[in-house]
DNA sequence: GTTAGCCAGTACATCGATATACTAAGCCCA
DNA sequence: TGGGCTTAGTATATCGATGTACTGGCTAAC
């Protein structure tokens, strides 16, 4: 392995000399040959600076985590390669935690944290009051959370949740619903209350009542949402929605596996629109409707934030520019007269 | 930051003595008493060793890599879970690289391995002859193939492929078919192979010919998939296959999407079988057979088997000790007539 | 009464890069 | 001719943990 020590003997200059024309110190002044040698001998060894060695002198690794409670949720996947894109633009490395869960466990904490290998933290939980994000903000350590804001500390990074809702309950209403439902998330997490708010506001602006037995109570996971949904379509047919919009992809799962083990057919029975798209939706039986939210810019979004917030700039709140949009495919149409 | 200079001066001790304690040097005598006070002083302060000094000294990080082809495919899921538990269980971090392909960027192999952040790579891509391997290797950097072997380094861990192609294989048999195609993968990848040999075995054991012309050349996405299924499937009804099994989870997306788009009925007039399962298959259209493979315990077991590396011990050829099942769905079912 | 040996620790160099403080040589101007 | 200034660098402490080599005091055996 190449040192800068025997970067600078190659080039006959000292180590400090070799470190500071190859960092490109304002402050230093050099003869260009002699800069010259630097960078030849550098070039010549294949020279990389060792960033363990740099990490402990800067007190930065390089090095940002990114924090999923389900990383099992295949619409993360566009998010992480933003995060992942921007960070290599920026010579980060990304590490994905799986917070299983709402908050990171105190052993996550303690290798991600404590042990000071993280630059910085992307959280995508956040449940809005949380004594963990608090903790770790009380630490100076940057956490800049994406897919929702805290009271706790400045930055953040969403989506236009309330304009994606939006699309779906129009969408579902120039097809002729008028008993639309929610499958919601969590109440305490700021993109759940979000995106029920858009859905409640969408209705408000058709004249259209909102009945709250419509409304599933949900937690983002295909299992609590297939349970609500079991209950929200035993009501007649002329009692129950004749549309569900669920708040993101297991939810929608959750919903279509209750519709079947009703025997209702979507989307004659049922229409079904999601939050969040994938390549599969197009293969799912039906193929599903969904809002397209730019999980990917958020991403990238938030990476750069975090690790401009690393490097000393302020933080501050963001929304991404990229406005949802509405992929119509075979799980919604017209309701059965 | 609690540092061990605190922790040591409230013990009372000297930062050597402190550092013995904490990490159970046995040929440091110590009177319990000492002990005690360096240990309470470290819990009172909630002392966490800062991981980027310690892996200046002892050249180890705790970070180990995991490179995927296709991190997209939701068939690494379990993968990265089975890895991540296994480090976790080790206090080491994983880093997921996206190879973007079959080999790592020059970028990426800076950042990962001449940077010194890591400790070894798990490694999933790997083609069977490969310069970068060798150049990882040549190193001395612990790299562990999981999912296909490579003559150049000693270790990996696989699953048994032929045995999940035999079993895909049976159950289309089974069902009635003789005339069963293979979507192949990549022909240089080792698993690629082994799967193909696999399903070769299997037609043998039944008597059953194998017609070239059933095979699909395939690289493991859903593109190429499409375009040889399109071929494949353009053959009349009585010279097609009637059954595909396709070596991935794209791989069988694309075959459905050329069905599909011939308007043939899956598994009426095409039965389908994948390898890989995951959760979402349940949920296609139609809900696809599959060959569930240990993925996760290939994960943990290639994490496990890297770290031992790491750590010295030596490495091995190891093959998944869980045995493929077969997920019967909807997607296969007997030819029509 | 001396010395070997053990107990209970300590001092210090080290990993590699970085950042601050410093210096030697040369030049200019008074 | 000497003082100051610029040029072109260098010496060294530092980050925090680790590990080897060492030491002072005490006991026990001869």
């Amino acid at each position: 392995m190449t040192t800068l020590k025997v970067v600078a003997s190659r080039a006959g200059v000292s180590i400090a000399t070799a470190a500071r024309v190859l960092q490109g110190d304002p402050t230093l002044s050099v003869r260009p040959a002699t800069r010259e040698r630097v960078m030849a001998a550098a070039n010549d060894l294949g020279y990389r600076p060792n960033r363990v060695a740099s990490g402990l002198r800067t007190r930065r690794t390089g090095t940002i985590a990114l924090v999923l409670p389900d990383p099992q949720n295949v619409a993360w996947g566009e998010t992480l390669r933003g995060v992942e894109r921007a960070a290599a633009g920026r010579e980060y490395v990304v590490v994905v935690a799986d917070a299983h869960g709402p908050t990171l466990s105190a052993q996550q904490l303690d290798r991600f944290v404590l042990e000071g290998r993280m630059d910085g933290l992307l959280v995508a939980f956040a449940t809005i009051v949380d004594e963990l994000v608090a903790q770790i903000a009380g630490r100076g350590l940057p956490l800049v959370p994406i897919n929702s804001r805290s009271t706790i500390v400045d930055g953040s990074v969403t989506m236009d949740d309330e304009a994606g809702s939006r699309l779906a309950v129009d969408h579902l209403v120039q097809l002729g619903h008028r008993r639309i439902g929610f499958l919601a998330g969590r109440a305490d997490t700021d993109v759940g209350r979000r995106r029920e708010a858009g859905y409640r506001a969408a209705m408000a602006t058709h004249d259209l009542r909102v009945d709250e037995a419509w409304i599933g109570a949900g937690d983002f996971t295909e299992r609590r949402a297939r349970e609500s949904a079991d209950r929200l379509l035993a009501w007649s047919a002329r009692e129950r929605p004749t549309a569900i919009y669920a708040v993101n992809l297991p939810s929608a799962l959750g919903v279509r596996a209750a519709a079947r083990a009703l025997h209702l057919r979507i989307p004659d029975d049922l229409s079904l629109v999601t939050m969040d798209d994938h390549a599969l939706l197009e293969h799912m039986d039906p193929a599903l409707t969904a809002v397209r939210m730019p999980m990917e810019e958020m991403g990238a979004l938030g990476a750069r934030m975090l690790i401009d917030a690393v490097e000393g700039a302020p933080i501050s709140h963001v929304r991404t520019s990229s406005p949802p949009e509405l992929v119509i495919r075979l799980s919604s149409g017209p309701p059965s007269a």
